[in-house]
DNA sequence: TGTCCACAGGAAATACGGGGGT
DNA sequence: ACCCCCGTATTTCCTGTGGACA
């Protein structure tokens, strides 16, 4: 009997939500789960109601001599992310070569993805494994022969060739070699028109160049700047269009949305993650997506933030944060300074198998953590007493012990 | 008014670790 | 397998400093 109540709950359960949902298709809320066809769909629709319509008039101008078989220079993006500066490129070098296809002229182009941080020589590799020109290597073969088979795979080629290498600033080590290989060597040893592209969202990259790479390499510079409130209610309305049921928002939500987002980045990933967060509380709720529920979204999203940068952080990172609970919770609300942070660090070290830092690298970790603020941290005089750093901590209770159960876990894990 | 505390935070030295070359 | 080199993390060393207190 009481298995057949149960039964007739959950059924009731599926029923209510199914009737109530409020999410059509999920995956519209998140870009991870799209494939590269319909964000790039998405991202016309975006480009339909005229948002970055300057950028994309730029790019025309700067590839229309492609068209008359002419030669651009080299192009350089700028902007932070979620500016949508990979996905523009990509769908308006889809375009172009259409475009080319069309009145006969050859132009291809690849897409290097380097926005995990890598050497030389892997970003290389990686290049010649786009091309299908080597398959991939973790040793074994040199800098030299990667960059012969690259030119190998290229040299037949006459056309125009597109090398968009996106996140140029995350080639670790021998960025010059790297730079050199594409700027001087390449466009010497094939026929093809070389046009580099590339982004980033550091604009003083070239900046620790070498100078002799530097002085070769002639740039176009396109600025991406960050959404808009206007830009954001854009596509934050073609998501809702797509990802949600008719009449699911109450009126004004998408606006909050926006001007939250565009206030603290004008990053548009946020800016749909918390639409996605505000309707998955929603459907819990069995209600519309109200104002009162982005409000609980953001919050959850920024206390998410924080869970994930400490579950992160390295393991002194986390004992530091770990000391400064303790200590502030020993003091009872009374403020900590330095040397209580610290003395409550070196008995943790000792509970746990952690080699102790000395008191500078400490203090280190401390303004690491001000920085995160997940600790506040104020230098006070206090005479003839010396000087401190007054540290307290400034999130809801609730947080601080999930943040503590987060640390002792990983300690558990690890000794 | 000058002293002097106790730490802040900069600079240089040193240890460490991972990858490349032989 | 071994060593070397280089970038990063950490330590060592040091100078600077605001204001209570004598």
């Amino acid at each position: 009997m009481e298995a057949t109540n149960v039964k007739a709950k959950i059924a009731q359960q599926i029923q209510h939500m199914l009737h109530n949902s409020i999410i059509k298709d999920r995956r519209f809320l998140d870009d991870e789960q799209l494939i590269r066809a319909e964000q790039l769909a998405v991202l016309e629709e975006i480009f339909n109601a005229n948002v970055r319509d300057a950028e994309i008039k730029e790019l025309s101008s700067h590839f229309a001599p492609i068209l008359r078989g002419d030669h651009p220079v080299h192009l350089a993006i700028w902007g932070k992310t979620g500016t949508g500066k990979t996905l523009t490129i990509l769908y308006f070098l889809a375009l172009l070569q259409a475009m080319c296809k069309a009145k006969g002229v050859a132009m291809k182009h690849t897409h290097l993805d380097l926005s995990t941080p890598r050497p030389c020589f892997r970003a290389l590799n990686d290049l010649a494994c786009l091309l299908n020109a080597s398959k991939r290597y973790t040793k074994g073969i040199s800098l030299e022969e990667m960059m012969q088979r690259i030119e190998g795979k290229l040299a037949r080629f006459g056309g125009c060739f597109a090398l968009f290498i996106d996140e140029v600033d995350n080639v670790r080590r021998d960025r010059d070699a790297f730079m050199t290989f594409f700027v001087r060597r390449l466009p010497q040893r094939i026929k093809a028109k070389l046009i580099l592209v590339f982004a980033s969202n550091r604009l003083d990259w070239p900046a620790d160049l070498d100078p002799r790479v530097k002085s070769f390499l002639k740039l176009n510079e396109l600025i991406f700047e960050p959404y808009d409130a206007v830009d954001l209610q854009h596509i934050l309305r073609i998501r809702v269009e797509k990802a949600l049921r008719p009449k699911a928002l109450k009126p004004g939500v998408i606006e909050k949305i926006a001007a939250m987002a565009s206030r603290d980045h004008g990053d548009a990933r946020e800016a749909v993650a918390l639409l996605a967060r505000s309707a998955y509380l929603a459907e819990k709720a069995g209600s519309k997506v109200t104002l009162n529920l982005v409000d609980e979204a953001a919050s959850e999203l920024d206390r998410d933030r924080y869970l994930i940068l400490i579950r992160t952080a390295p393991s002194q990172l986390q004992a530091a944060m770990a000391a400064v609970i303790e200590s502030c919770q020993k003091a009872k609300g009374a403020p900590i300074d330095t040397a209580d942070a610290y003395d409550t660090y070196r008995r943790l070290c000792n509970r746990t198998s952690l080699g102790p830092l000395s008191g500078r690298a400490f203090r280190d970790l401390l303004t690491e953590l001000d920085m995160y603020s997940l600790v506040h941290c104020r230098v006070i005089s206090r005479g003839r007493r010396g000087r401190a750093r007054e540290i307290t901590i400034e999130l809801p209770e609730e947080l601080v012990g999930k943040i503590r159960q987060a640390i002792l876990m990983h300690f558990e894990l690890w000794g």
